[in-house]
DNA sequence: CTGTATCCCTTAAGATACTG
DNA sequence: CAGTATCTTAAGGGATACAG
């Protein structure tokens, strides 16, 4: 997350709230499902740690794209959705996700950058 | 621009090719136009270094987004286009850059980040 | 279960000077 | 004009241990 705005476009915008190598995939699982716990979370988006899972959890709460619910109860129970803004996000998000599906092995295949 | 593959999802992969701070707003001068040279690049996207900005162009080459053109003439001439490929990409990446236009005030004035 | 707190490393990005 | 070559800094991300 760089310094916000001003933008040169929307896509700079765009990418400012859901770049980096997580958020979009967060986003992404979330959107499948009306609620997700963080546990739940933690075991969908293979790979990420417990800090950078909370971390973009609460830079997306920030963002407004996503909301936070806290049950008091014992063991603690969160769970986390999308709002009608982090949807409309992901409603922009469809056709990019759709065109690096459909190229994907191109993509993968790719030579590796030195 | 991390290691190629395996995606978890379609997103994640157009992240891999588009992601970083240039190559979406390079993407997007050259879109607009046929054609434009290394110099003519560098004004249009503002504030980027030649550094960078060849950078980026190598590897947008080499992902089969743009071509270039070398004019064996002096002064040298170098014209950058998008490829089909890459025009796949740019209307792929359109309703993202409508959505970041639309919410551009919202996404400029949140608070900054510690 | 849902997080916090550190420490460390890699990578992205910026500044500047120079070359065919 | 169109790049290269270095050096330096900033940010993103990961590992691990611990706490409410």
């Amino acid at each position: 997350m760089t310094a916000h705005g001003p933008y040169s476009c929307g896509l700079d915008a765009a990418l400012d709230i859901v770049g980096g190598k997580w958020k979009s995939l967060i986003l992404w699982a979330l959107a499948e499902k009306p609620t997700l716990r963080f546990g739940e979370l933690r075991r969908e988006v293979a790979g990420i740690t417990e800090k950078m899972l909370i971390q973009q959890l609460r830079q997306m709460e920030a963002d407004g794209l996503i909301h936070r619910e806290v049950y008091r109860e014992v063991p603690p129970r969160v769970e986390y959705s999308v709002t009608d803004f982090g949807r409309s996000l992901t409603d922009a998000l469809m056709p990019l996700g759709d065109w690096g599906e459909r190229h994907m092995k191109r993509i993968a295949n790719r030579e590796a950058r030195l």
